[in-house]
DNA sequence: CGATGAGTTGACAAGAGTCAACAATGGTGG
DNA sequence: CCACCATTGTTGACTCTTGTCAACTCATCG
C-alpha cells in the first residue's frame, strides 16, 4: 500500500490542469475558471479509504483528478455489488444530492479537486456553463451504467471479463481525442482494482474473474506484466471474446 | 393488442393533469405551466411500438402520461437487455441527447405528452424550475439504475422475481386512468409486460421467471388473476424472498 | 524469515439455461 | 358463433456454466 497524500496540496493553477477539457469546467471560460479556482481544493484519499458512506451526508462533491474510485452498493447480508467505476475527470456527482446514493472507496490512492456542497450548488445555479457540463456528464454516466447493465444482464463469464479489460484499456488511455481505438501491444495496461473487486463489479467470483484470466493468457490474447496489470496481445481476439457490437 | 389513439388528443389542461405534481413540470408555477401548455402535444402510441431506436436522431422529448416504456439495449448477436421500465410521470430523457442511447418501446399503449427537442432545449434553459427538476429525475434515473444493477449482479433467479413484484407493486400506483376502474381491491396489480420482456429484464430466461411465479404461487405468496395480473397475499414473505434491506 | 493477503487451480455441487412438449389465451375469418 | 391459428405461458428432463469449498503458490511487508 503506498502512502496518503493527505497534504493539503498546492493549489494546481485551473489552466494547467491534466483534466481540464474532460472534467466538471471543461465549458468554463477564463473567468469562470478564476471563481472555480477560488472554490477549490485539493484533497488526497489513500488506497482503500471511503470517501462516501451511503445514506451519509455528504458535504463536499468533487472530481477525480488522479486515481481511481469504486462506487458500490451492498445488500444486508454482505453481499457487494460494484456499480461504478471513476476515473480521472470524473464527478463524484452522487455526492450532488444531500445522500450520498452509495458507497465511494479510493480503489487507489486518489486525489479529488473539491468543492464544498452548498456552494457548488449555488455556483452551478449561476454559471451556465457549470450546469451544462454537469448534465453533460450525469447523462454519461447513465448511459455507461446502461451498458453495464446490459453487461451483467446477459453477459457470459468470459464476455464480461474481456468487456472488462477492453473498458480499462480504453479509460486508462490519455485523452488522445480522434484517431480510431488502436493499442499499441506494448502499452502495459494497470488494473487499478483487486480480482475481489473486479468480480464485485461484474456479478462474478473471485474465482470465476481468476479463471476466465487465465484462459485469456493461455489463448495468447493478453499477457500479464505482474498480476496488476496487463498487456494486450490479440485486440481483435479480446474484442471477439467481449462480444462486441452492442447494436 | 387495443386500439392505437393516434388522433391528435384533445389539449388537456396541465393544472388538471394526473401528474402535475411529479413529472418534469412538477416545480413550474402557473406561469410557466402556461408556457408549456403552449408548447406541448400528446401522442398515443401503440402497444409494441417503437418510439425511439437506439443511434437514431430524437426530434422530441416527452412525459409519459398513460402506460409502460421499455428501455432496452440490444447486442449484434440479437439477445436483449431492458434498461429500464419507465411508468406515468416518468421523462424519456434519453431523448434529451441529440441521439437516443437505447431503444424505447411501447410496452403498453402508452400516451405521451411531447415536446419538440431543440425548443425544449431552449425552453429548458431560460426555466430554472426546469432545469432542477431536469437534473432531478436524472439523478433519480440513476439510483434507480444502479439498484437494477445491484440486482443483476448479485441476485438469484428467486430474489430478482421477488424484486421485480415489489418494484411493480410500489410503481403501479394510480395514474388515476378512468375513475370507473377504481377498484375495491387496490391489490391487483397489472402485469404491464409479458413474461419474456421480464426476463429480459432481470437477466434471466422466460422458463426461470416462470418458473419462480410458479414456485411463489404455490409457496401462496402470490396468486395470479390472468397470468398478466397478479396479488400480493404474503407482503412480509414477498420482500424476505426479495432480499430486501440494500443495507 | 514467517505472516498476511492476493491470486491460482482443482473437485464437486447447484442454479439457471436449453430443448422440447404441451396448455392456455386471444384474435381472425368463415 | 365457433373453429382455427399464432402467441404466450407452463412444465419436465437434461446440460453446462458458474459458484462453493479447499488446498496451494506467490509476492510483500514487518
Amino acid at each position: 500500500m503506498s502512502a496518503p497524500s493527505r497534504k493539503p496540496q498546492q493549489q494546481q493553477d485551473c489552466t494547467h490542469c491534466a483534466i481540464r477539457d474532460r472534467a466538471i469546467c471543461a465549458y468554463c471560460g477564463p473567468q469562470e475558471l478564476e471563481q472555480l479556482n477560488a472554490a477549490k481544493s485539493y484533497r488526497g484519499f489513500p488506497k482503500g479509504s471511503s470517501i462516501l458512506f451511503a445514506g451519509e451526508e455528504s458535504e463536499f462533491v468533487g472530481t477525480i483528478v488522479t486515481g481511481v474510485v469504486a462506487l458500490s452498493k451492498s445488500l444486508s447480508d454482505g453481499r457487494r455489488q460494484v456499480v461504478g467505476l471513476q476515473f480521472p475527470s470524473d464527478f463524484l456527482g452522487g455526492a450532488f444530492r444531500q445522500r450520498a446514493p452509495c458507497d465511494a472507496v479510493a480503489a487507489t490512492d486518489v486525489l479529488l479537486c473539491m468543492f464544498e456542497r452548498r456552494s457548488f450548488l449555488t455556483l452551478i445555479q449561476e454559471t451556465p456553463s457549470l450546469r451544462d457540463r454537469m448534465l453533460d456528464l450525469t447523462l454519461d454516466e447513465l448511459d455507461a451504467l446502461r451498458d453495464w447493465m446490459t453487461l451483467l444482464g446477459l453477459k457470459s463469464a468470459r464476455e464480461k471479463v474481456a468487456s472488462f479489460l477492453l473498458m480499462l484499456a480504453k479509460r486508462s488511455r490519455p485523452a488522445s481525442k480522434g484517431a480510431a481505438f488502436a493499442l499499441p501491444a506494448e502499452l502495459d495496461i494497470p488494473l487499478p482494482i483487486t480480482r475481489g473487486e473486479i468480480g464485485e463489479s461484474l456479478g462474478l467470483t473471485i474465482e470465476t474473474v481468476s479463471r476466465q484470466f487465465s484462459k485469456l493468457k493461455v489463448e495468447g490474447v493478453i499477457a500479464f506484466g505482474t498480476s496488476r496489470d496487463f498487456r494486450v496481445l490479440d485486440l481483435e481476439a479480446l474484442q471477439d471474446a467481449a462480444g462486441e457490437g452492442e447494436a
